[in-house]
DNA sequence: TATGAATGAGTCTTCATTCAT
DNA sequence: AATGAATGAAGACTCATTCAT
């Protein structure tokens, strides 16, 4: 009947936090239809009732997972581009830089990514806050080319082939291994395409 | 104690096969988790009882669906490739029939391909399907490659990576357009890419 | 995830009982095989659901009823020998008061032994708390022939014959009447060898 | 709709042994309630629909399983003192020889055993077999102290209960051994019993 | 605000029995 | 007489959500 009821005080809002940082690490740990409302409720310490005060449904804690967490889990580069301010020696470090962090993360969080893989398939809302993180990490992209001082044609449409590209790659390399490719000569071939691009 | 059934009478068989199609069409319609086993054998005009007599389960249903329509679904150049002998004057034009034939596909099987990619996020099964039906992919580029005298570096690997771009991009055009890029350039600079790519 | 929840609260422990209570009543009536879930919870008074919160599975509400009534039900004389001190003037009385209580007891809940006796020879757990149960009558039995100075040979293994004596008699007189015996003189014989046994 | 057929010719009469024969083997394997009629009709190489021509329902195949076989396997004693035209020098020696049979036919027939005990508690027809069964060897056994010149006062009931006596012995042995029970010393307890109630 | 017990529609699956061939 | 494919009601169990306290 009633709204859900956006939590002003301390408290509460940390409430509302845990639920959404414990259950989405639950969510992404086991998959969203492994994981039923009350097991977010035990894992974020509060009552099964109250997370229908705070959202409307399971799937907006997991939206608001995503929400919070998708730099970090999704595109690792957006936040270390960020916090560094990136001066290119050669782009090819950069690269290989990102497929680094790329491959890594998805190791650490191999279930989280699969899940969101899945979801962002599936949920138009999911799918959105996806292409935006990446569209972020395309610009950061574009502005640090800019600041070196490196001009091409369509930078965007490029970087976005090229992050395209990594991610394809990382992907596979964490997951879908095929037996008769090898991922040495792969990572060169893929990161000289994407410094071919970007010249 | 009894398993499961392979009908060897015609009607039998065309039966199981309709399960098999429209079953499949409705997933992939409305979401693996969203259709009921009733509802299956509802669309099939089967009982449900029968459906269990020749699938051990729900999810068996689902993957002869892929196991039957995924060459035309996933990767329709599978199937184009199969029945043409190609003959290539060049390169890009070879590949701007792929991506007009993914992207085609792409737009008319729309969820089944969402649904598809979800459930090889989650599923080890289909994943492998998918996986097994790009290489099929990867494979005759190479023969064509060979057959047309392209002698190039780790055919194998370029051809996978290519695969991908390509693929990327047929499924970012029809599904999570981004505003601020421009798909005509990005079509070209795909092609551009791809083609240097096989030299 | 979730395993099954034990009530702290006064009302759900009351409910939980009520479940056992109703559900193993109803059981016992109409055979185990004959009584679905919902059919606990609706003469429970409660809905399906609450009772996979409290029981793991359908059986489990059968046994916990063994478990809190098999004293009554299968051996009364185990409560009966529990309140009272016996001190035993003959045993001929004691072992008659035992017949009694037996037979009026199986009277009492025929379709609840029948099912129990049943169960017993399909199922391990059932057959366990049986003999559990029986292994107690003995004991007490043991204690009280101590108690009165009775010392006899192989006193467990005599008892034991013995309550299989009487429990035989007393199934055979509730249910089975062999229309060649007379059972009256019958269960003067049973007296008999019991006494006889235990001298 | 129409009622079940009594096979007049050969081969129809072959078909339906053929059926309780099979049929009765497995379900007293695996367990009345764990046998579907498709299984016992595969086991018996007939069609399912035959066996409805034959048999009302899956209970009557069972019911005439025990009335064909009930002899043998739960009163292995009724056949063999049928074979035999036996002179007992000492019934000490004729009782060991039952116990000895009991014990190995229960070994035998584990499954079988319990199931039937299973079903004599649940249901009307199978308990009237087994009392039939069980009458026959008293009677064979009054029959026997006769033709061997031993009087003793009422023989049915004293056989009756002798024989209770040695089958409880003997399911308890196969099936349910308490551990506190030393069972070389109940069987000579159990001998010692009945041996003299037949003085 | 918060609890956690309670709800009940919904899921997959089985199987005795029927029926078209 | 025989087949075996087909039926569909019924069963055990789950879980997002609500509600009494």
């Amino acid at each position: 009947m009633s709204a859900t009821r956006i939590p002003t005080q301390k408290r509460s809002i940390e409430k509302r936090n845990k639920i959404i940082e414990k259950g989405f690490e639950l969510i992404c740990e086991k998959g969203y239809h492994n994981i039923s409302t009350p097991d977010i409720a035990e894992v974020s310490g509060v009552s099964t009732g109250i997370i229908y005060q705070y959202f409307t449904d399971k799937k907006e804690i997991f939206l608001e997972g995503i929400r919070n967490y998708s730099n970090k889990i999704m595109f690792p580069m957006v936040d270390i581009l960020d916090k560094e301010n990136i001066k290119i020696d050669n782009l090819e470090k950069l690269f290989k830089k990102m497929i680094r962090a790329f491959v890594k993360n998805h190791t650490i969080s191999k279930k989280a990514h699969e899940e969101l893989m899945a979801m962002s398939h599936q949920d138009n809302e999911v799918a959105n806050i996806f292409k935006e993180t990446e569209f972020e990490l395309t610009n950061k992209i574009v502005l640090i080319l800019d600041s070196n001082d490196i001009k091409i044609k369509n930078p965007a449409e490029k970087i976005h082939i090229a992050i395209g590209i990594i991610e394809n790659f990382c992907h596979e390399v964490v997951y879908h291994k095929h037996h008769k490719i090898d991922y040495e000569i792969m990572e060169k071939e893929v990161i000289k395409i994407v410094v071919n691009l970007l010249k």
